[in-house]
DNA sequence: GGGTCAGGTGACCATGTGGTCATTCTATCT
DNA sequence: AGATAGAATGACCACATGGTCACCTGACCC
């Protein structure tokens, strides 16, 4: 679990990483599922079973436990991401960007609570840090589909008229809108994408790209 | 202010409409600055300057009060939705869907509370109610845009061999995108159309569109 | 066995919450 | 002026919150 580095005071890390463990993942069900607000420090501290002091001498605030729950989800994505661009270079850039939509909705299966923390704070105004640090995780995003794109017209494969920005903006609302429909019911359940099939999923998938395609590739 | 017809208990619909108004106005503020959860009934009460008991006599509870100003914005935003769709009926698809855009960035100037709360019940999974009436709000505003694409195929504007549901789900999408990105900071700013001036918001509509015809138009 | 001390503990604290209700006020009618 | 009804009031309630700290425990060393 390599995601848990650095995270918590000297005192977590000497925990056995059994121990250690299962209090990271206290605090992540109960963030995920309730919300940094909601969520009790009551509640995280019964199911890991340890007093309330002691949490307090891991993480010497709630705020601070769920910035630590934060940064492990921001690093586990940024891995999925890194894998995705490494397994995929040189490849066209359609490809390239369908194979990182099928990783997010394989990221959210594999850290569905992770997922919905990453969401949460990304959209909702609940963030209970400044608004920095969440523009951090959006501009990291953004830095990497935008790389993408310049890369793909470098290589001739899109319109160059297009301004970078404005191309990434428009992938990322619709890779969010994908990925938040996929994780979320209420979001996701009209459109069918809410827990669709892997073959549903690559239909979706397959036709927000290729309608991407005919409006952003270059013709001729 | 017609959107409060019918809003809160009997006693509530006596007042004055002076009193009526300032204290529907403390709500929707708490509300919008603070989200439901955060919101609370002791600030509302202090800036509507009424007592507590009072406030529980005109609403019968914190979320029966917070459902009433939701109600109040969906019926705010229909209004809108109307006028435009009327004000362009029998115009282009395209400059249509510009002038909804449009009209919707104009909502969130006039009624940026409003709209922040439309905003956050929409995406936040703090809904304190079920999310049904999520649902319910976002398959009307689905419902809004599949008619209109449903015409603009029928007239030939639209390539036929797109499904409905798809084309709906990505417009609503990127619409969104810009919508959320305008009243946002932390997500519009990277972008530069949080509280862009209106030439920047035309460009900034222009791309999109413009990306979405070459995409769907029937090119024929 | 006695001393040491890092780490665990949970009763406790101040504060804030949504909600209630006995009382008071006020406007209207006789 | 007195009576009456209905609305306004705020002290009060039970509860939950994040956070603290004086104490206890148990492993280690001499």
């Amino acid at each position: 679990m390599d995601y848990m580095i650095d995270v918590g005071t000297q005192i977590f890390q000497k925990l056995t990483p059994v121990k250690r463990q299962k209090v990271f993942q206290s605090a992540i069900s109960e963030f995920a599922e309730q919300g940094y607000r909601k969520a009790s420090v009551n509640n995280i501290v019964r199911t890991a079973e340890i007093s309330k002091g002691s949490l307090f001498q891991y993480f010497s605030s709630k705020r601070k436990l769920f910035t630590c729950t934060v940064n492990a989800s921001a690093v586990l994505v940024k891995d999925y991401l890194k894998n995705v661009r490494n397994e995929t270079t040189g490849e066209n850039f359609f490809d390239r960007l369908e194979k990182i939509i099928l990783s997010g909705f394989r990221f959210i299966d594999k850290h569905p609570l992770m997922a919905r923390i990453y969401f949460q704070l990304l959209q909702s105004g609940e963030a209970p840090f400044g608004s920095e640090q969440v523009m951090e995780l959006r501009r990291n995003a953004e830095r990497f589909l935008g790389e993408l794109i310049l890369e793909a017209m470098s290589k001739g494969e899109l319109r160059r008229d297009l301004s970078t920005d404005k191309v990434s903006f428009i992938i990322y609302s619709l890779l969010e809108s994908l990925l938040r429909a996929y994780y979320s019911d209420f979001i996701g359940e009209s459109s069918g994408i809410y827990k669709a099939s892997p073959e549903g999923l690559t239909i979706w998938v397959r036709t927000v790209i290729d309608f991407l395609r005919d409006g952003i590739s270059n013709r001729g």
